[in-house]
Parts: C-alpha cells; sequence; structure tokens
DNA sequence: ACTAATGAATAATTCGATATTTTGTGACCC
DNA sequence: GGGTCACAAAATATCGAATTATTCATTAGT
C-alpha cells in the first residue's frame, strides 16, 4: 500500500487524467467492499492519509461520497467509520433488492429488443468463462466485474437509468456482505447453473420464471451469508 | 474569517454544532430544488466561496456530497455544476417514482399498524391545516416540509429504509421540477382533495385505489409541468 | 483560409497549517 | 464510591496558498 503514489504519477492509471479524490473514492470502495475495511470500523484521516498515500481534501471528499451512497457513515464532527453491518440489514437490503429487481426484469422483458438479448448473450458468455481461480474465498476482481455485468445486463431494457443505479447500489451492498462472509464455495457448482437459467428465462420472455429465479438466488446468498455466522 | 464565523454562530441555526460542510449542503440543495440554481448551470468555486461565505472544502465537500445523489454533475478537473433537466428525464423520474412507490404503497398497507395509521391522520391533518400563503408560484419551506411528511408517512410501514431512502430522493427530484415550472396554481382546488382521498385509501387498506391515486398524482404533475413549457 | 501548436489566463484540485471540536484523564467535591 | 468539572491530548473541520489541469485567444505552418 505504500509505493501507491509513485505507481500513479508515472503509470497514471491508464485514465487520461484522473482527479486524486476519484482514485481514493475507487480504492476505499474496493476495499470495503472486499473487506479489508471491516463495518463499524473508525476511519482515522490521519492512518488513511499514509496508508492510501494521498491528502487531506481528496481523502475527505472520497469519505463524502462515499457517505451519500451508504457505504459510510458520517457523524458531525465525529469523523468517518464504515457502515455497520448487521443480518437485520442485510434482509432489508435482499428483500429491497428482490422489489427493484423484480420491477426492472419484468420492465425489460417487456422491452426487450435485439441489443438487449445480445447483450445478455454477450455478458454471460463471459462470466461463464472465466476460469474459476479462487483466490482464497474471494472472487476475483474480474469476476466481480462480470458478474456484475451479466447482472445488469439482465435488467438493461428497463427504461430506466434511475432504477438501474439503484439496483447497482444495492448490487454493491450485497457485494459487501457476501465478501464478509467469504462465502463462495457453495456457488462452485450451481452458480453457473442459475445463471443459465436466467439467461434462458430472459430470452424466451417468461418474467415469472426470472423473477423467481432471481429472488430465489438472493435468498440463497442470504442464507448463506447467515449462517456463516460472520454477522450478529 | 472571525466575522462570518461568528454570525454564523449567533444565528446559529439552533443546531448544536453543525458543520460548515453540511450547513452549506443545505442552503445549496435549497437553492437547486427552489430553482435558485438553474439546471445545467456552472458551479464556479471562487464565486460560491463568496456567495455562501465558507472556503474551500466545505464547499468541495458538499458539492461532492450532492454529486452522489443526482442534484450536480461532477466532471473530472472541470468542476460542478447543476444536474440538466430534461422532459425525457422527468418523465424517468416518475416512471420510477411511481414503480417504487407502487411497492412501498403496497408493502405499507399489507404491514399497516396502528401507529402507521396515526401518523398519517397526523401528518394529513398538518398539511391540510397550513394556510395557502401563496408567495409567488412557490410553495413555502413549511408547505413543502408538510407535503415530503404526508407522502412519506403513507409509505412508512413498507419496512425498508433503503426504499424510503430512494422514494425520498425521488421526491427531491420531483420537487426541483414542480419548482422549475413554478407549477402551483393548478393544486389550489384539487391537492388538498387527493390527498384526502390518499389518506382514505390506505386507511381502508385499499391498496389498489392508493396507487392508482398516488400515480394519477405524479402523471398530472409531469404533464403540468412538461406543458408548461419551461423545459425543452 | 484552415488546422495545429503555443502560452497566458482561468479554474479546479491538492497540500500544509490553523482553528475548532471531541475525547480521555485526573483532581475535586458531595 | 460516584459524579462532574477543568484541562490536556487527539482528532476533525476549515482556511489560504501552491499546484496542476483546462480554456481560449493568438500565431505559425501548410
Amino acid at each position: 500500500m505504500s509505493a501507491k503514489t509513485a505507481a500513479r504519477k508515472k503509470t497514471g492509471t491508464s485514465k487520461a487524467t484522473e482527479t486524486l479524490a476519484s482514485t481514493v473514492y475507487q480504492e476505499l470502495l474496493s476495499d470495503i467492499l472486499n473487506g479489508k475495511l471491516k463495518p463499524g470500523h473508525k476511519l482515522r484521516l490521519q492512518a488513511l492519509k499514509t496508508q492510501y498515500n494521498v491528502g487531506n481534501s481528496p481523502l475527505r471528499e472520497a469519505l463524502n461520497r462515499l457517505s451519500t451512497n451508504g457505504m459510510v457513515v458520517r457523524e458531525e464532527n465525529k469523523g468517518f467509520r464504515v457502515s455497520p453491518a448487521s443480518i437485520a440489514e442485510l434482509n432489508e437490503l435482499i428483500q429491497t433488492r428482490c422489489w427493484l429487481e423484480e420491477r426492472a426484469i419484468r420492465e425489460s422483458v417487456k422491452n426487450a429488443d435485439d441489443e438487449y438479448d445480445e447483450k445478455i448473450v454477450l455478458t454471460f458468455h463471459r462470466l461463464s468463462r472465466i476460469q474459476p481461480e479462487k483466490n482464497g474465498n474471494y472472487l476475483s476482481e474480474e469476476q466481480e466485474m462480470r458478474h456484475f455485468e451479466f447482472h445488469q445486463a439482465l435488467l438493461a431494457a428497463c427504461k430506466s437509468d434511475i432504477l438501474l443505479g439503484y439496483c447497482s447500489q444495492l448490487h454493491a451492498q450485497t457485494t459487501r456482505y457476501r465478501n464478509l462472509a467469504a462465502v463462495v464455495e457453495y456457488r462452485e457448482g450451481h452458480e453457473n447453473e442459475e445463471h443459465k437459467q436466467l439467461r434462458d428465462a430472459v430470452l424466451a420472455r417468461d418474467a415469472d420464471k426470472a423473477v423467481k429465479l432471481l429472488q430465489a438466488h438472493y435468498n440463497i446468498t442470504a442464507k448463506i451469508v447467515i449462517d456463516s455466522g460472520s454477522l450478529d
């Protein structure tokens, strides 16, 4: 975590000129999502400053952005901490996600066109193609990415970027919980099969089935996370 | 520096010790919502600094928060501007709001209990009691507030703070559009009646009717805003 | 004329230092 | 012993200046 600044300036993260605040935002988000920063953990500015090799302002900006999308909580004059995690919140998360994605997928099936189908086929292909390559109990960055893209593709024709944005937020939050419990093993076999069924359901315009699959998918994941005992 | 700090402390928003960033966040939000800051308007930091009498950091923090909930947009290294407004976005907004609030109100009716009913009766009473008192074509701060609280009360028993939060965001966005078009006159007569019908529908546990009323309510408002010709 | 390159002028971003608030500690009183 | 007040230490919030990026007018080249 120390040689970051040098890397940033020299290699320049390939992006034209990303702002420091955005870079550290991504890093923080990533560390929260994959569980390196634990729920409820106090985020002391000085520590973060040295850890992420940035100054005061970019750090603060990043934390402020994270606070409005629920990844960290802010207490006036008392700084920031990683959002706490609880079984209750996980259940709420899953429930809300089911509601929103049901709407999104039903609308998508209703509006489905060639572009929609093609994106699903494509993202499914990309997702199923990558090697398991389990490092510890976590999914690789690429696996997370492909997974996310496939799920978004299922909802993509809902004609509301706002709704899509919410779904994407909820997906991120759920990912955090999954990583907290380091739940991957179960998925080995079932996951791919479930995705295939999802793909086929929407391609067949069977919204009811797709919704049922999605919701089962989420509820099982939630159950596993809760049973893992990593939350109180 | 000392003068303005003193001033802020003395008039001191009654809150214990609010952070400057939060104060200016509220001020900016309010100015965006009531249309003082127009859609697409470039937000130059220097100008804002003098206008709102704050330094660099709090301003920046406020803008960053606003950017994650869609009130302003951020372009890397090019600063902030008020989110653009368009008919397309308004339609999307209304559509999404209908979807989310339908879910929220159906769940609320399902879970309804005494507390829920009482809050609705109370917030309706407060809303209907305040005098019209039209200043220009805008609703007063208090009217906005009561209006918001009533609508939230209708959804309050949905058992998902996340969903409630989204609904509240969408409400805010919609308010911005309403104020852009300065649409109040129509509401004079109908508004109160519509609210009463809504109240009675949920108290009678008639979710279908409540949903229908809500959606009609939003769609009419949208139509009026669009017909007002203040958007392109 | 038109495009490409140059370099002030302008604006956004970031840093370092200061001011303000919270937190922890121990003496003091009841 | 338990509570609270004052004070010191630590952490956060804010400011003003320095840095870096973008814009835009101007000029050189084809």
